[in-house]
DNA sequence: GTCTATACTACGATAGAC
DNA sequence: GTCTATCGTAGTATAGAC
């Protein structure tokens, strides 16, 4: 039997230790206004231990982009393109199954967007989606039913629909007074909202 | 007859030339991101200037927030606020004047968002969105139509539809190619969806 | 692997001449 | 009002002891 790597209970190795410190502050204040110094602190270690580790602030970034974006992604990509779900029952996970993500991790999608505004390379060479939507079952799906709306309208209405209220938060909901309870019963009127677009 | 400011043809004074460099700097790289040196240079002036008439970084990226939050507000609350206007009207001139303002300043809505997440306090003092939502003639005619509805998933989604191609503009149109003719065809696909939702 | 101490650079801001 | 020169500090990263 070859010898594993252990991994202990809670993962508390000091490399996890300062990856999730690093997933706090630079999603909450971004890469740009983020000190290494904070991450060191909240991970409770020293700041020479972060490069140890990391060799440098933007490589330690790049790696918790790419979680993230695997986080934001991988909840899309298995529904978007699966033939064997029709085009309302996509549509109905994709509004469930995001809401639960988002709920989780509501500061997500504007991390994402964020930094990719400041530094648009954070994407480049990552993901591809428009080559990836180009053939996806979803586009096909409604082409055919709705030829004479360019695709990427609704694709872009139901992600927006789904998306924005986690985007525009602290302005929509500043009190932010059960809004939990209200991304619940959102899910249903989503799939409601976008299948009332699709005979519209 | 009292002496009066005088204004150049272009508006070319020292000052104007400066906001305008730390407009374009501002929004393009977010505030964390931007060295008082860019927007110097931007404004072929020297950086002493900037602290001369704007006396710091922050408080002349106040002044530009400023401006920037009325312009997106600047567009919305005249409609939504309008008793004359159907609640079908709002949602034509919302869609079509929203999107007029975005086609030429597509950055607005997510350096808005952006500058907010990381530091809420951009926003405090200056707009209080919702006790103004709750008191519009939006969500009164909105109510009085749907009252099994809560008015805000509404306002979410159409303001979704609307602005979420301009924030995820990288991401779903990185080549960019006619994007702002698919914005120009989507004024009335909004108008369109959004009604068929208020009777879904 | 982890720490202390420090090098080095970049940035915001100001002093002071013109 | 505008410039040059510079101060002070904060930030990333590394050297070297333990």
């Amino acid at each position: 039997m070859t010898k594993q790597k252990e991994t202990k209970a809670l993962d508390t190795t000091t490399e996890e230790k300062i990856k999730e410190a690093a997933r706090n502050v630079f999603t909450q204040k971004g890469y740009a206004a983020t000190r290494t110094r904070d991450i060191a602190e909240e991970a409770g270690i020293n700041l020479a231990l972060l490069n140890y580790y990391f060799r440098s602030k933007e490589k330690l970034f790049q790696q918790i982009m790419v979680e993230k974006l695997q986080q934001l992604f991988g909840v899309i990509i298995p529904i978007v393109n699966n033939d064997a779900l029709t085009l309302e029952k996509k549509m109905e996970l994709l509004a469930e199954n995001y809401i639960n993500l988002l709920v989780k991790n509501p500061e997500l999608p504007l991390f994402i967007l964020s930094e990719i505004r400041t530094n648009p390379d954070s994407l480049k060479n990552k993901i591809h989606i428009q080559e990836f939507l180009e053939n996806s079952s979803i586009i096909r799906q409604f082409s055919e039913k709705r030829p004479d709306v360019e695709p990427i309208h609704f694709i872009a209405s139901l992600l927006g629909m789904t998306l924005f209220p986690f985007i525009a938060k602290p302005i929509l909901f500043p009190n932010n007074t059960n809004f939990d309870a209200l991304m619940e019963e959102r899910k249903k009127l989503v799939a409601v909202w976008a299948k009332a677009m699709l005979e519209a």
